[in-house]
DNA sequence: CGCTAATAGTTGAATTTGTAACTAACAACG
DNA sequence: CGTTGTTAGTTACAAATTCAACTATTAGCG
């Protein structure tokens, strides 16, 4: 069955990253699903909001990549639990602005520790170069998978 | 908002993963849905058992660190469209044995041909060198990762 | 203005996934 | 053998995600 065997799959570059980017996150995600009850999208809209402030939904859809269906459900459970509060803009009313609260700004700070150790413990054994240079080589990665390649 | 910055969101590396994961899989995913219309792990069990031919579905477990539950249902629907076939083990009536039939080893062919090709697009630009090294750290991560990290 | 198109964000329904409980078969050990 | 525990795989139900359609508002342009 076993054919050409320059392919493997687990060589396979989408199905590697899936692998890794899955194992990797088992830990983190243990910390804001139990401390937080919180979703991976909803982690994701509190770091934005918390690493760069006052945004809008469409500017953490545009940064992430993420659907605006999953940012709106996020922002509305965080704002469900007082995490952060919108408000209108006035010179587009379509427009809304999102802002952590004291709560919101709190639990991103407790997370935000959390993650720096947990990538700490995460790149364990390896070097500043290597992994330097493996965010390098990811970035590429994610650059070439956007711009559509035909298959 | 934005305090320490030697921690940014884009240098996440579960973040970066995800993103690389992502964008890297969207070519690869069009083709396996439009043509075939398979899902993440009915590609992985299809390749599976292309690759490495007749096994079992707790191999596919193991060897993949998918949930039972989701290759159970990938086993199912692969077998509706007549592209596996299951046999109960005579020894152990608790195992099957699945092995992918006629249409299914083409699918997998086409796939595999298409799976190659992409890889290529997706690494254009990389050197062998920075591509292996790129696999060795993927591999060291998600290492790092299943072994239960405390956060 | 008034019509058509575009943008921001939400919602509902269908699909997919996750969790836990389940059935069936075998193993181990008294 | 018979009770208890374990393993393979499935299923039911809840939770999350996707996709398409929707509302509300603004923009463009005759």
């Amino acid at each position: 069955m076993t054919e050409k065997n320059d392919f493997a799959l687990q060589q396979f570059l989408p199905y590697m990253l899936n692998q890794a980017a899955e194992a990797s996150s088992l830990g983190f995600q243990q910390a804001y699903k139990e401390r937080y009850g919180m979703l991976r999208t909803e982690w994701r809209v509190l770091f934005h909001l918390g690493l760069y402030g006052r945004m809008r939904a469409q500017d953490i859809v545009a940064r992430a990549s993420i659907h605006k269906t999953k940012v709106s459900r996020a922002v509305q459970r965080l704002e469900d639990r007082r995490f952060l509060k919108r408000e209108r803009d006035e010179e587009d009313r379509r427009r809304e602005h999102l802002e952590l609260t004291a709560a919101g700004l709190k639990a991103y700070k407790d997370l935000y520790a959390i993650a720096s150790k947990y990538e700490a413990q995460l790149t364990e054994g390896l070097t500043a170069q290597e992994l330097s240079e493996l965010r390098r080589l990811l970035a590429v990665l994610e650059q070439n998978g956007r711009k559509r390649l035909k298959t």
